[in-house]
DNA sequence: TGTTTCGACGTTTTT
DNA sequence: CGTCGAAACA
């Protein structure tokens, strides 16, 4: 036991050693909250010899829950005795409570997950069903509005409707529900809140989940929803033994519901919880963490925390100002390559990050041509690209044949000649008798018993189209038969084989090749569930895929920088972090500018940012940013204004190519451009000088032009004339 | 029914 | 700049 907490302080010791009652743990970034979580967990198992099934711990991320994982066994020494561990984020955990109860709560225990992408497709639909215009109600922020209401625990009953707009919504989700229910659908927010009506409705099966967890233990809390956290109200409402850890300064997930006062009402509902105080950091520099400091303490709604570490002062925080995108990406990968020659870090250790994904393009090129490798966390997922979202809509048709989404998706993919009409006439057949479009088909193909109804109405196909349908079906129904006798990656050989949809990929072009590899890596994946029973391994790795996060797949083994967004970044470390874009507008976000409460959420978002740097931190900003094709000047982040002077060093603008080919008309000192005056831009135009101010040895000028309005320009990269 | 081309429009962040 | 949807065509 003493070895256990040998390599804990005391705040930590008190942490793990509390394990009776509920607790709160308010942990600054790299204070050990890992190590806390793994070690609480490994005490319980080992020292107080508490059942391993008898503790759920809930994480952010399914890394997040690996790492924990392989550190608790590693802990307890015998995986044996952490086998039986309920560890998953909030997703995962309900997915799989869901699939256990589903037969008692009404629902097919054969539901597949739908993505981001489908649940825009069923608003879509639902739209449609309703005669709603799609340019008059964007999909997305109806789908927005529906997935607020869903983590607000509101069904389509309990909207709460005070415009015409709420109105719309409303319907709108209704009848979405409805949809996902009749193809035993469930989209990622209904994971938490089915989860959740289920134990408000169900004594009894609430009662089990109590008696069963004794110990449970949440993750990242400030970035609990309402159905998360009343998950955990609910599950710890037996033996109270909750213990949940978290940091409001690193809630950056309130667009997606997210509340960090789930943490003021965790101590409301549990008033008699042990909050216990991290502050030691154990991972940054004093200056990395005094410029944390400064940023973060401009926001209102904190308690006010002193971070402090013994690891010295480290060299300065870089800042630097880029020309533009292109300068920022060639500083940034030049100063590491000069770092990891100077032997000071290792390229796997060095992190990109940014505000938004659009970012990294640019980022990429310069490692591109530089012929140097790079790890990129996000951007096109793995699980979002089109053949392997079609491949997994076959295999989901045959988990669950209900599946109206997969089926639209690929009915006609390949090419079967089943067309739009053909399909819609087939659905609008099927809901007439009642049926899903999948039982339709079976009394077309004379494998069912056709209703009443069906004898009254005949099918509305014509030979031409009736044939395509019956050739499908028969492919289908063979793979679904063949379900319950094979792994999924013979089935999957199957599919791939006789839908036609190998030769259909493998056109011959070279991206067919490249999408035919990465089938090919789906069906590794698929490999992996060769040993489970067959009957589970479908739904298993069904569940699995529709789970998984860009964050989770990125591998500690390669030896490359990272490029990640700073959402991604968390809960991560590295010796070096550059923070790119540091500027008004992209960090705080122009979206977020008008409302305080987002702004705050910026702030957080540069914290955690900053957070991440064990060594050394850069903060970059570009003077110009082309983005959407124009380019714009830009401002400092007003985050990097409020970092003090003395932890940072500026690197002088640097000497660009750009800069000397065109030699300066500037004579440094001096301005040459008046108010009122008459100039010619190459571009622009004619205009009339409006302002004019010296920016250090250069001078700016906003510009009103007759024909594309009011710029800003840098007199010696504009090709300004007096006319 | 399938393919191509053009124009409008848009992006924060993700389980 | 890139994607997506509708119109125009084969």
């Amino acid at each position: 036991m003493t070895d256990l907490l040998a390599h804990l302080n005391p705040r930590q010791r008190e942490a793990v050693l509390t394990t009776a009652g509920p607790v709160l743990v308010l942990a600054g970034p790299g204070s050990g909250k890992t190590r806390v979580l793994t070690h609480r967990v490994a005490y319980l198992i080992r020292e107080l010899g508490v059942e391993p099934w008898r503790i759920m711990a809930v994480t952010f991320t399914n890394k997040a829950a690996d790492v924990m994982r392989e550190r608790t066994e590693a802990l307890v020494g015998d995986e044996h005795r952490t086998s039986g561990l309920v560890l998953g984020t909030f997703h995962r955990l309900c997915a799989r409570f869901l699939r256990i109860e589903a037969v008692h709560i009404g629902l097919n225990p054969r539901y597949v997950i739908l993505d981001a992408e489908d649940q825009l497709e069923v608003v879509k639909q639902a739209l449609n069903d309703l005669n709603l215009d799609e340019k008059r109600f964007p999909p997305r922020a109806l789908h927005a509005a529906i997935s607020r209401a869903k983590n607000e625990l509101m069904t389509p009953a309990d909207f709460p409707i005070a415009t015409y707009r709420d109105e719309i919504v409303a319907r709108v989700y209704e009848r979405y529900q409805q949809r996902l229910q009749a193809g035993s659908a469930l989209d990622f927010d209904d994971l938490l809140m089915q989860a959740v009506l289920m134990l408000r409705q169900h004594e009894d099966i609430l009662a089990a989940y109590r008696r069963r967890f004794e110990y449970i233990l949440v993750d990242e809390f400030q970035d609990t929803n309402t159905a998360q956290y009343e998950l955990i109200r609910l599950l710890a409402g037996g033996y109270r033994n909750v213990f949940v850890v978290g940091d409001e300064d690193q809630s950056i997930y309130r667009w997606r519901g997210a509340d960090f006062r789930n943490v003021l009402r965790f101590r409301e509902d549990f008033p008699d919880a042990k909050v216990i105080l991290l502050e030691q950091n154990y991972r940054s520099t004093q200056t990395i963490l005094d410029a944390a400091n400064a940023v973060i303490k401009a926001n209102r709604y904190r308690t006010p925390k002193k971070l402090f570490t013994d690891r010295g002062r480290g060299p300065a925080i870089v800042v630097y100002r880029a020309y533009d995108e292109h300068d920022e990406a060639e500083f940034v990968l030049g100063e590491i390559e000069r770092l990891t020659a100077a032997g000071e870090v290792r390229p796997g250790q060095c992190a990109i990050m940014y505000r938004t994904n659009a970012q990294s393009r640019t980022l990429e090129e310069a490692f591109v041509r530089r012929g140097m490798p790079y790890r990129l966390v996000g951007a096109t997922r793995f699980y979002s690209r089109r053949e392997i979202k079609d491949v997994l809509a076959y295999l989901r048709l045959i988990q669950n044949p209900d599946d109206e989404i997969s089926l639209r998706r690929i009915i006609n993919v390949p090419p079967r000649r089943i067309g739009a009409t053909t399909l819609n006439r087939l659905s609008q057949w099927a809901r007439e008798l009642g049926l899903s479009t999948y039982r339709a088909l079976r009394v077309l193909a004379g494998a069912e018993e056709p209703p009443a109804a069906a004898r009254e109405r005949r099918h509305p196909f014509t030979k031409a189209s009736l044939a395509p349908l019956l050739d499908f079906y028969a492919r289908w129904q063979e793979w679904i038969e063949l379900r319950g006798a094979v792994s999924p990656g013979r089935l999957l050989d199957r599919v791939l084989e006789s839908s036609g949809y190998r030769d259909w990929l493998r056109d011959g072009t070279e991206e067919g090749e490249e999408r035919w590899q990465n089938v090919q890596e789906l069906r590794n994946v698929a490999a992996a569930y060769e040993d489970m029973p067959t009957d589970m391994a479908l739904p298993a790795l069904l569940e699995e895929v529709a789970l998984v996060s860009d964050v989770d797949d990125l591998k500690e083994t390669a030896e490359a920088p990272v490029l990640l967004t700073l959402h991604a970044a968390k809960g991560m470390e590295f010796a070096v972090v550059f923070i790119t874009g540091m500027e008004e507008g992209l960090l705080p976000h122009s979206n977020a500018l008008e409302d305080p409460e987002s702004l705050e959420e910026e702030r957080r978002l540069a914290y955690v940012g900053i957070t991440r740097a064990q060594d050394r931190l850069y903060l970059v900003y570009a003077f110009r940013r082309t983005a959407w094709g124009r380019s714009d000047l830009a401002q400092p982040s007003r985050f990097l204004i409020d970092i003090p002077p003395a932890l940072t060093t500026d690197k002088p603008l640097p000497r660009r190519r750009v800069a000397s080919q065109r030699p300066a008309v500037v004579i440094p000192g001096g301005i040459h451009f008046q108010p009122g005056q008459q100039v010619r831009h190459p571009q622009f135009g004619l205009g009339i000088v409006i302002t004019s101010r010296r920016m250090g040895d250069d001078e700016e000028v906003s510009v009103a032009f007759e024909r594309v309005g009011i710029k800003r320009l840098l007199v010696s990269l504009a090709r300004l004339e007096h006319v």
